[in-house]
Parts: structure tokens; C-alpha cells; sequence
DNA sequence: ATACTTACGAGTAACTTACGAGTAAAATAA
DNA sequence: TTATTTTACTCGTAAGTTACTCGTAAGTAT
């Protein structure tokens, strides 16, 4: 295990162990390639020769396996990471609001997937739904829902978190609160549904 | 026991396990190529082989077994798990209820230590601190607290959930929500700190 | 007979690996 | 200061390997 590794080469790590760990399984050379922007398959294979060598990745099925990287966790390496990218942050009314550098966040591994994301609420106009803020919510990414369950839903642009219930009129979103007003989707809207709400965290840490 | 399975392999031993808790009985090679949709028998056998090999399947009856295809049940878990023991349930007013079988929930890795405990929050009582009815929280045993931190007290046999000030006349304890009164801590009142909080979060699935 | 399992040969797409060459920046020698 | 070498990456492609698929025929237990 030897020295410090570049910022390059301690990105391309990151890369496969967070794909891994969400995807359960390692990222082909073409799947690295794409996502980190490489131009071409030599690139890739000379960063897992180099790290290979440095003792940080290895090759779970000998040589030509496929699919097959995993990394050396080094002892001092946390216990098993499990965390979903915090793509943006979200207030009623508004636009969601993307986040360039997608930074990863703490959740229950059985949480890991690959359509699943994070978003963090900004202010409190989320309380009807007894979510504040600061708050974290995990929400699996669909265009579909199934009645009774809590939608991230955008309305002409607009972000909303409420209870999906279609019916034979149109479309209403009900709050968790009883005592604010349920909304009618109008068919004029413009009405796309994000996700599904699955989990929300709040952190007292500091 | 080669555990890196493709996501393939996965679904052909996730079916044969369904298949086999459905029908009490497992399925017959025609059955997994018409459900899998394979167009060969000669796939579902290359997948049985294959399994076998790495050890995650066995055939029961020996060779030529009719439907005698068992999974090994060795490590069945599906990801990492990272539980902490449901302790009991809380309202603010009233004494913790001990579960008398604490059930574990999934936490974020991060938050794994033997000092840390779950306890589910009970009714409405603690929306001063904005948290709602069913919501869980995570904290961490001990029986001191720096100023500034969010404890789980017990005053007097009653649970409560507010941020400890200490200050050179006693203690104060805060709600998180400002429009809701201080209480101050007489000298008289029997006053334990159970643990600071750290964590809490929601569920919507089901 | 019937209801299955097993063996074998062959094909294809997905995937890894080897090789040869290039560049810009930093380190070293002149 | 300039010339050179080394370092840390980057590119394109051909060739090799594996994962998975197919079809069919022969085997085995009730």
C-alpha cells in the first residue's frame, strides 16, 4: 500500500466503490470510461493497472473477469459505507434546485439503489407535510405512482410534496396535514411526478 | 463461496427462491425458462451448473433429482446491514415504554455504535421539536451533555426531548421551536439525561 | 409413458487486455 | 537560462476471453 495517490486517481477509487455499492456490481471499462469522461478504453485500463499496482484495487475473478474490480479496503477505511448522491435542494413552489457536485450522504443500506437520490428541503414551507427544514428526503426516481403514496411532483415548474391520489376527475394531492387544502391538478397543468417519497432524515450532528 | 453474483445470476436464484416459498415445491426447468424467458433448456442448465459451482445453489436429491433445487442458505443477506435495537417508544409527559423484544431498524452505517439506541416517537407531543407521531430517533447513551445539544431527559419520571442549556442558575431546556415556553430545571425536580440525540428520521414505505 | 434432468456443440455480444504512440507539466541536468 | 528527461496521464484499436444464449438429443426416475 503505497503513498498519497492523486486526486485523479483517488476520484477514479471513488468512482467504483460508490457504483459498486449502489449498483451491486463494479462498473464495466466502458461504463468508467463514459461516466468519467475518458475519451478512450486505454485510459481506463492504465488507471486500474497503475492502482493495481499501488496495491489499491484488485480483480475478484482473475485475469479477465468482467466486472470484477473491487478496492483493498485498507484497514483504517470507515466501517461499509452507504450513502446516495444529495442531487439539489427543494422548496414548495419552487424549482428544484440541482447541485453541481453532487455530494454523497449517510443512509440505511437498505436504501442503496441506483434510482434513488437525496434531496435536502430549504425552508419551512414543507411543514403541512411535518417536513422542515434542513430535513433530507431519499426519494426513488419514477415517473409513476401508486395511490396513497407521497409524491415529489413538479406543477407548471413548481416543486410540491404531497399525497398522490388519482381519481376518476383528475389528479388531487392531498396533504399529511388534513387542516391545509387538498390541491386539483388541473389538465391544463403541467403535471410531472419526479419520484416517490420513501424516507426523510434529520441530523443532529455537527 | 465466490460472491460477486451479475445482476443475471441474482435473478435466477432470487426466482427459485420465490418460486420455491409460493409452491412449496421448486420449479422444473421448463417452468424458469418460460418464466425467465429463456428459449432454451440448455440456458437454465448452464445457469444451474454455473450456481452450483459458486456454491449458492445444491440439488437436494442428488442427480437427475426432480425439482430438488435448494439455495444455500449460508449468507443470505442482500447488502450490508446496519440495524440498532428499537429500544421503546416515547412521548413527551410520559415515561419511556420499554419493548420487551426490540426489534432492529435500519440506521445509516455511520451511526452504528453500541452506545447508540432507537426509540419511536408516540402521538403529537413532541411537535414543538418537530417531530411528528411514528417518526424514530436515534440517540446515543450517557448521562452528561454539552450545552447546545438535544437531549432525551426524563423530569420527574416524564420524558422529554430539548436542548440542554446549562447556565450559572441551572439547567434550561429549550424547544427547538421558539414559540414554545423554556422549562427551567428546579433543584427539587429529579433530572436524568438518557442520551443525546442524534438522528431521526421517517419511513413511507409500505 | 411421462415428466423431468443432463450433456454437448456452437454462437454472439459484452467485456478486458495488450500495444503503440502522444502530450503537457514538473523535475533534473547542462 | 536552456536543454533533457521523467512523470502522469491520454488516445485508438485489435485481439483475446468470458458471460450468457440457443437447439437438440440422450439420460433417468416414477
Amino acid at each position: 500500500m503505497n503513498k498519497a495517490l492523486s486526486p485523479k486517481l483517488k476520484k477514479f477509487l471513488d468512482f467504483i466503490q460508490r457504483f459498486t455499492l449502489v449498483n451491486g456490481q463494479s462498473p464495466s471499462y466502458e461504463e468508467i470510461m463514459s461516466t468519467l469522461g475518458f475519451g478512450s478504453l486505454g485510459t481506463v485500463n492504465w488507471y486500474v493497472k497503475t492502482l493495481e499496482e499501488k496495491g489499491h484495487l484488485s480483480r475478484i475473478k482473475g485475469p479477465n473477469g468482467k466486472r470484477a474490480l473491487i478496492l483493498n479496503q485498507n484497514e483504517t477505511q470507515t466501517a461499509t459505507i452507504a450513502r446516495l448522491p444529495l442531487l439539489g435542494l427543494i422548496a414548495a413552489g419552487e424549482p428544484i434546485e440541482a447541485l453541481e457536485n453532487p455530494e454523497m450522504v449517510d443512509v440505511p443500506p437498505s436504501l442503496l439503489h441506483p434510482d434513488h437520490y437525496v434531496l435536502q428541503v430549504k425552508g419551512n414551507s414543507m411543514i403541512e407535510e411535518q417536513i422542515h427544514d434542513g430535513d433530507f428526503i431519499v426519494a426513488k426516481k419514477t415517473s409513476i405512482a401508486r395511490s396513497g403514496q407521497i409524491v415529489v411532483a413538479i406543477i407548471n415548474g413548481e416543486a410540491t410534496l404531497k399525497c398522490y391520489v388519482p381519481n376518476s376527475h383528475g389528479i388531487e394531492l392531498h396533504p399529511r396535514n388534513p387542516k391545509f387544502p387538498i390541491i386539483t391538478v388541473d389538465p391544463t397543468d403541467d403535471f410531472r411526478i419526479n419520484g416517490v417519497l420513501l424516507y426523510s432524515f434529520r441530523n443532529y450532528l455537527n
